[in-house]
DNA sequence: TTGTAGGCGTTATCAA
DNA sequence: TTGATAACGCCTACAA
């Protein structure tokens, strides 16, 4: 492996000329800078980035923790996290915490201990206690996660509030009544979380009184969806639409209503929340909520770049536009 | 921060005993080494890995190349891959190379640079300027690509041809005969692939000729699988089924057929590939290939290790187990 | 503008 | 069994 040294030797300088040039970090004169610059392009060198972290103290890396690495919205996010960090010269190490808080609080330290330039913390459900891990390891964070906007942190998301108050909106505008709601499991959670706000906020508003058991609760799969609309049906309560909090959510009700006899959309409306792939790809398409996943990941690693180079930031949470996409799954009037 | 000098100082040892008790390398007499591992308990410090793989040219890095993290497939091979990992201490960087091949040259490069222990490559289509520069590189690498098996490298996957050959077989043990084929763009590969000739050979065996206008080229998206479709529905040339050589390409051709007015499988039978996620929540529901996704990335790793640590490993090329999943988008005779 | 030398946190060699 | 000390490859005062 060649080094800075046998640049050094090979363009008759020393070696603090070299790093000179290559950091840009103090005048050079032209004529060595030539030379040096041809040394380093005959001999394909490159400096070790690991020497280089060790008496810098920061390194190329971003650690990204994420909750479960083939969630189809992960996969969109870290695509945008990939592709921008590429861009910054940055690379990614990716930790898969299965959502569990002890994973998600060792792999904080471990990536500390690798001298990560910055975290992008993923997280179904985030929590004080994360925060404050992360606040101790001084390491340049940013969340993203449906609850991030409740901690003073840095986060990217979309107006989950807003968004889900939209799309009850548009599901009251084309008739539909008794609407089911899917929330995902409260966890930790005290507060209603913002996407259940919005559903009651726009009931409210349309004088539509909340059906306790129309409104269920379970985990981000489509398993969960299944069957808590196996429920719903159980109980003879059939409702004109069911609002979903997650696209695979609502794939999960689909399956579970189309089984069951019933038809999407003429019988049953359905709507999903975040427009993954697998949204446009099933049948009857999904309408829902599109969150700019691929944007988020972008911006989160831009944040971190600016945090890291001490660029302004002009707003701690950055809001991200959402959109309603309509698609075949809701009925339309 | 912590460093081994402040260990050795508040032990009242040489910083070369206390690296002998945290990497186990020398004897160490007792009673010393349980004053070192007290302190290093009480101060929580931990070895820093950058100054360690300076020293040692290894990190505890494992470089993973992928065509597309969010494709539904990566998503369950990572999974794989960083569970495993950390069994072992590693962790993953990931790298996007959108399958260009220049794109992964630079990565493989990259990767050197940043003294990763080991490589896991994926590609869609591998090719000999792959294994050249990663064999230049001197990096353990294991590859992941259909056509893997063409080259002397370390890699997993399944017997494409035996697994195509089955799902052929199958489809027309239910009464299909005019079977057409969805193949992935052959690029730079000269040879038929493993899959194709599996779909031909049953073919062959049943004594039904291939008809050309019904094997297919396109890529490996559900786009691709939607046109191809829709250019032999418009032949008017309607196969009993489609085999797809993957799932997305599958829900693309299921997608076309339905939007055309015909039934799935009543009128056309679809069967995929590799059941992703995707696969079982998709509706019809599809008849497809399985893949041990999961177990892939998992063996993969496992293999790198084996070859860091210079353990016997039997064989280079390891085959994994299929089976056909039967499900709802093949009728069943 | 350039070079010398010390140090980043480890491991490894060689004496003691 | 232990301890100095020289690397590892790079950056950065400090001097020249």
């Amino acid at each position: 492996m060649i080094t800075i040294k046998d640049v050094a030797k090979r363009a008759g300088v020393s070696i603090s000329t070299v790093s000179r040039v290559i950091n840009n970090s103090k005048p050079v004169s032209n004529e060595i800078r030539q030379r040096v610059l041809k040394v380093i392009e005959e001999t394909g060198y490159t400096p070790n980035p690991l020497a280089r972290s060790l008496v810098t103290k920061k390194s190329q890396l971003i650690g990204v923790i994420v909750p479960d690495i083939s969630d189809f919205f992960m996969g969109e996010l870290l695509n945008g996290i990939e592709e921008v960090g590429k861009i910054y010269d940055y690379d990614i190490v990716l930790c898969n915490s299965y959502g569990e808080p002890d994973e998600e609080l060792k792999y904080i330290n471990l990536l500390k201990s690798k001298q990560v330039a910055g975290i992008i913390f993923v997280s179904w459900k985030m929590n004080q206690k994360h925060v404050d891990v992360i606040e101790k390891a001084n390491i340049p964070a940013v969340y993203i996660s449906k609850n991030a906007t409740e901690f003073d942190v840095y986060s990217v998301s979309i107006n989950n509030f807003e968004a889900s108050y939209d799309m009850t909106k548009y599901l009251i505008e084309n008739g539909n009544k008794k609407i089911a709601f899917m929330k995902s499991s409260a966890q930790d959670n005290i507060m209603d979380s913002d996407r259940y706000r919005g559903y009651k906020k726009a009931l409210k508003e349309a004088n539509i009184e909340i059906d306790e058991t129309l409104v269920k609760e379970g985990d981000d799969t489509s398993e969960s969806g299944y069957y808590l609309m196996s429920e719903i049906l159980e109980a003879k309560n059939i409702p004109d639409a069911v609002f979903a909090s997650r696209d695979e959510i609502a794939v999960g009700v689909i399956n579970c209503i189309l089984d069951a006899g019933y038809k999407v959309p003429e019988d049953i409306s359905v709507s999903g929340y975040n427009d993954i792939k697998l949204a446009s790809l099933y049948r009857p398409a999904l309408t829902t909520i599109k969150q700019p996943i691929y944007d988020m990941g972008a911006v989160s690693i831009r944040m971190i770049v600016k945090i890291i180079n001490n660029e302004g930031l002009e707003d701690k949470k950055i809001l991200l536009p959402y959109s309603l996409i309509e698609r075949q799954s809701v009925l339309k009037k």
